[in-house]
RNA sequence: GCCCCCUUCGUCUAGUGGCCUAGGACAUCGGAUUCUCAGUCCGAGAACAGGGGUUCGACUCCCCUAGGGGGUACCA
């Protein structure tokens, strides 16, 4: 949580409309104050570039002791959703990057445009119409804007224009190439200010001093400014970011989830010569024989996922989990999901396109908040390495005090495997500990330790694991079962220490080499020659699913001992 | 097509005319440790896009070429 801005001093209300005085606009604070926003449009989640623009904006903002805003773009009428600004609030929340002014951090349920923080409001965009509209009129009569039909379009000076950039210097664009934009939309197209104008209005009446934003927009810069000199006001400073990219240089797109799923269930269709009834039924299958997750997936929503008439991700994790493909982590809740520690993304993101110098790489919030500066910001553009990112979360992880990892792993099941997390139980600690070194995520070790959650009849033995370990050498491994069961039957306490006791006793009297007693065990436990310290894999399993794999593999293997 | 921006190891980058036989991180490949896996430790290979200038001296400055990216909407 962000200490210095205390949730307290939240919940004030912004002037009503009729106060705010367009042009001469002065709100109560110092004029040469930095002030930073973020201004996403509501029409999805929180996309991971967005990210990282928000936490510049953020983190220049409080290094010079500034004020950052959040601003809703929701002038597109038709994609902006409150559902899209909840979720963008939520997932800004979780990152810790917490805004001065804008909606409230924790809006009210019914409606996000009710309560709103700050002196310089609303910030809703659809709520400052009479904002644009005296704008409008403003450029109507000084000539620097005209009708087009019933929309308006704003009149591009004859002469060149040249945008100051932080990052990338002094750019030039000749007249020739700046044409008359629509500023006001006519009915055709809904009607109100079109983005370049709304973000230029709202940019000059909210003070904004600094414009951190990808470089994408840097061809609309030329507008805006002209907009800003048209309006006799001071342009704010720009600063054009580099862009992020998929590993593969594509762009990194919402759509590539269901890309992802969409062509792993085509290539089952094509190898199964399945229909999507029958893809439907080896999902439903799947879902049945991990015995733990609930799937809430009809025929006819995979139907449209399958016709992309869908994109939604509820039908593609499950379709993806079923398929056995991974999908790439887009938005910041899907980072979440995955099991991604907040500052460890932050860090990652931050590192694309910003660096502090020397050999740093490691920071969190409190670094950048001190350290981050425009000089810094790299030009270039740069590909999303998913693995580095996953050795920074695996190495945070591991190097967790074990009571703070548990407690972080606990929280995350909770949200989001709540059902591995109720058949644990009282096993989850020692899970936690087998697991702090292996999993790179808080939701890998769900994948790492597949045959934990499994019901103990639906262990499928790997063939050339059993060949090696319990068949081989005259079914030596099976001969070491059948003995370590009936010891581990009457070990008095079921704990880690007490089964390597065991297994060590074990070894010294039958001069096994460890190898040959923990290898059979694994096969009998997990179906396959991977797990943790085999003691503990038997006390996470406990004694009771421990006999009744031994037992089950005996039978299985060697059905007439 | 036109306009604009960018260009150091596979990837993210350090480097602002001599400190560079180019440093770090991730990835990769070896080796050590271990009951498997992971981890840990040690080590290796790997880059200044190409061509012209400027300079006593260019990764660093200028130009050209090539490549990459962005923009070119009554989307944002």
């Amino acid at each position: 949580m962000d200490k210095t801005h205390p949730t307290s001093r939240i919940a004030t209300l912004g002037p009503s409309r009729d106060e705010a005085s367009p042009l001469r606009y002065n709100p109560a604070m110092p004029a040469d104050k930095v002030v930073t926003r973020f201004a996403p449009s509501p029409t999805g989640h929180l996309h991971i570039g967005g990210a990282r623009t928000a936490l510049f904006n953020w983190a220049y903002a409080r290094r010079h002791g500034g004020t950052f805003i959040l601003r809703i773009e929701d002038t597109d009428k038709a994609r902006s959703t409150d559902a899209s600004t909840r979720g963008i609030l939520e997932d800004l929340r979780w990152l810790g990057i917490l805004w001065d002014e804008g909606p409230a951090h924790d809006p009210a349920k019914d409606d996000v445009k009710a309560n709103q923080i700050g002196p310089r409001g609303p910030y809703f965009q659809s709520q400052r119409d009479h904002l644009y509209k005296q704008y409008l009129t403003k450029l109507l009569d000084t000539g620097h804007a005209y009708p087009d039909g019933d929309a308006y379009r704003f009149k591009m000076p004859k002469t060149a224009v040249t945008v100051d950039d932080l990052v990338l210097g002094p750019v030039t664009i000749q007249p020739e190439n700046l044409e008359d934009f629509i500023i006001f939309k006519g009915a055709a197209g809904g009607g109100g200010p079109t983005f370049h104008f709304a973000n230029v209005v709202d940019d000059a009446e909210m003070q904004v001093t600094h414009v951190l934003r990808a470089q994408e927009h840097l061809m609309n810069t030329p507008k805006h400014v002209a907009m800003f000199d048209a309006l006799g006001l001071p342009r704010p400073k720009y600063a054009h970011m580099p862009l992020i990219f998929n590993p593969d240089g594509s762009k990194m797109s919402k759509r590539d989830k269901a890309k992802t799923a969409r062509k792993a269930a085509q290539d089952w269709l094509k190898q199964h010569q399945g229909s999507a009834a029958s893809l439907h039924d080896h999902i439903t299958r799947f879902t049945q024989a991990q015995g733990l997750l609930s799937l809430d997936l009809s025929l006819a929503d995979l139907q449209s996922f399958l016709d992309k008439k869908t994109d939604a991700n509820e039908i593609a994790v499950p379709l993806a989990r079923a398929l056995n493909v991974t999908l790439p982590e887009i938005d910041v809740h899907d980072f979440r999901q995955s099991g991604y520690l907040k500052d460890v993304l932050l860090n990652y993101v931050a590192l694309l396109g910003w660096n502090p110098g020397k050999n740093l790489e490691r920071f969190d919030l409190d670094f950048l908040r001190q350290e981050f500066d425009i000089e810094r910001l790299g030009k270039s553009n740069s590909r999303f390495d998913r693995a580095k990112l996953l050795a920074f979360n695996a190495e945070t992880l591991q190097k967790m005090p074990p009571d703070e990892y548990e407690a972080r792993l606990h929280e995350h099941w909770q949200e989001f495997h709540p059902a591995e997390l109720a058949k644990l139980a009282d096993n989850f600690r020692g899970f936690a500990h087998a697991y702090q070194p292996r999993g790179r995520t808080l939701s890998e070790p769900i994948d790492l330790g597949r045959f934990v959650f499994l019901p103990d009849d639906s262990i499928t033995f790997d063939p050339k694991a059993v060949d090696k370990n319990l068949q081989a050498n005259n079914s030596a491994g099976l001969a070491v079962l059948r003995t370590l069961r009936d010891k581990l039957a009457n070990l008095p306490t079921f704990d880690p220490a007490a089964i390597q006791k065991l297994l060590d006793d074990h070894a010294a009297a039958s001069s096994l080499p460890m190898g040959q007693i923990a290898q059979p065990l694994r096969v009998a436990l997990t179906g396959s020659t991977v797990s943790p310290a085999i003691h503990d894999t038997l006390a996470i399993l406990g004694r009771d699913a421990t006999l009744a794999r031994i037992d089950r593999c005996l039978a299985t293997i060697c059905p007439n001992p």
